[in-house]
RNA sequence: UGGGGCGUAGCCAAGUGGUAAGGCAAGGGACUUUGACUCCCUCAUCCGCUGGUUCGAGUCCAGCCGUCCCAG
């Protein structure tokens, strides 16, 4: 392998200074930026800040990708009643797929918080968690294959965000006192029910919002707005504050419930990636974290032959959902990554 | 029509003579590369209406209105 590295710099300020450490260690650096929805990003902000570090930077079209990748099965989970994750898909399909492709490069570079080793027991990669735990984002990087791993560089994995803005304002970064991104970034107003009904050219009609006991509480907007553990929007007010606890697209309704209600212990999973061990076939202990903000916690693995995944937690968890991403861990190292398809 | 209960913010609800708790809902903010959760802030110049007693009334009295239950 060679020293050419191509740095995805989304124009903010992680992917700008992953550029500038990788520049000092020597490497030869070209920066890229994709272009994934119509939204107006900030192109302009990577092309300054690599022009500034003095390095070539293109711009690459994944619109057509990135909807058939990551729009298009985000609103056909929603109809189904999932809550998707589509951070971690567009990661492994068009970050780290279409991206990593068309980039004539040794390797590819994010300002993603999180590390990367080689197992040498099991002879494999494996995300590490990022050395500041409260920014580590080793969970959206679960499903990275090992062929995508071999050829991809975490420059922040050892810094704080603190550390990287320091980097920032001392290189006169124009984006040094940026805001972090939040929400999807092709919802820029976070109105994620509007995206689908305007995205599908469907409409979600308002149905019966019900108590666990079946009795009708109210009326709801569309089930598609509401997801397992929520509370906000819910329009109803009791002497305690209720939490959808269930919901069923079929029938149209919303089931809510007391925050107790919410707790389980077991799920099913399929579509695993494995990461810093090999495909497992006998049941293991580990620690299993169910959505992005999630403190992983410690329960039974048990490996299916058909692929599928069923994990039992020590204590029961909030708000497991189904179209989230589950990945394990042991101690900071991701063992792989699946998504939870039932709650049992 | 008699007898009894009740009428405090969008909903529920404390309050019993001293200057309107709390919960839910709602709005705003923080947090956050997913949805959520969480946290913080805001939210009745006024207690059905009208008089009266009192230094002072949501709290006491009278009348009226509304509502619920029992009786018929």
């Amino acid at each position: 392998m060679g020293r050419k590295v191509a740095v995805a710099m989304s124009g903010g300020v992680d992917s700008s200074v992953a550029a500038w450490l990788l520049l000092r260690q020597g490497w030869d650096c070209v920066g890229v930026t994709m272009r994934l929805h119509d939204a107006a990003g900030d192109i302009q902000d990577a092309a300054d800040v690599a022009r500034r570090l003095g390095i070539p930077h293109a711009v690459l079209d994944l619109r057509a990708e990135f909807e058939k990748e990551v729009m298009t099965p985000f609103a056909e989970a929603y109809a189904r009643g999932d809550t998707p994750n589509p951070c971690v898909i567009c990661n492994r399909r068009v970050k780290f797929g279409a991206l990593a492709r068309l980039v004539d490069a040794d390797y590819l570079a994010t300002g993603h918080y999180a590390r990367i080793c080689w197992t040498p027991s099991a002879s494999r990669w494996a995300v590490r968690k990022g050395l500041e735990a409260a920014r580590d984002q080793s969970y959206v990087l679960a499903s990275l294959t090992q062929a995508q791993l071999a050829r991809t560089l975490f420059p922040l994995g050892r810094l704080t965000k603190a550390e990287a803005r320091g980097i920032a304002e001392e290189q006169g970064f124009a984006n040094a006192r940026k805001r972090d991104s939040q929400d999807i970034c092709f919802i820029p107003d976070g109105d994620y029910p509007g995206f689908l009904e305007r995205y599908t050219g469907k409409s979600y009609p308002p149905g019966e919002i019900l108590d666990r006991a079946g009795r009708v509480l109210g009326v709801h907007r569309g089930a598609i707005r509401y997801t397992l553990g929520q509370r906000k929007g819910l329009g109803v007010s009791a002497p305690e504050p209720l939490y959808v606890c269930g919901k069923s697209m079929s029938d149209n309704t919303v089931t809510l419930g007391p925050n107790e209600a919410l707790f389980r212990r077991e799920l099913v999973s399929d579509g695993w990636t494995w990461g810093g061990i090999a495909p497992p076939e006998t049941p293991f202990r580990a620690l299993a974290k169910v959505r992005y903000r999630h403190a992983e916690a410690p329960a039974d693995v048990e490996p299916s032959p058909d692929g599928t995944v069923k994990i039992r937690f020590d204590a029961p968890q909030r708000a497991i959902t189904t179209g989230q991403a589950v990945v394990l861990y042991r101690g900071d190292t991701v063992l792989g990554g699946g998504t939870i398809t039932a709650v049992l």
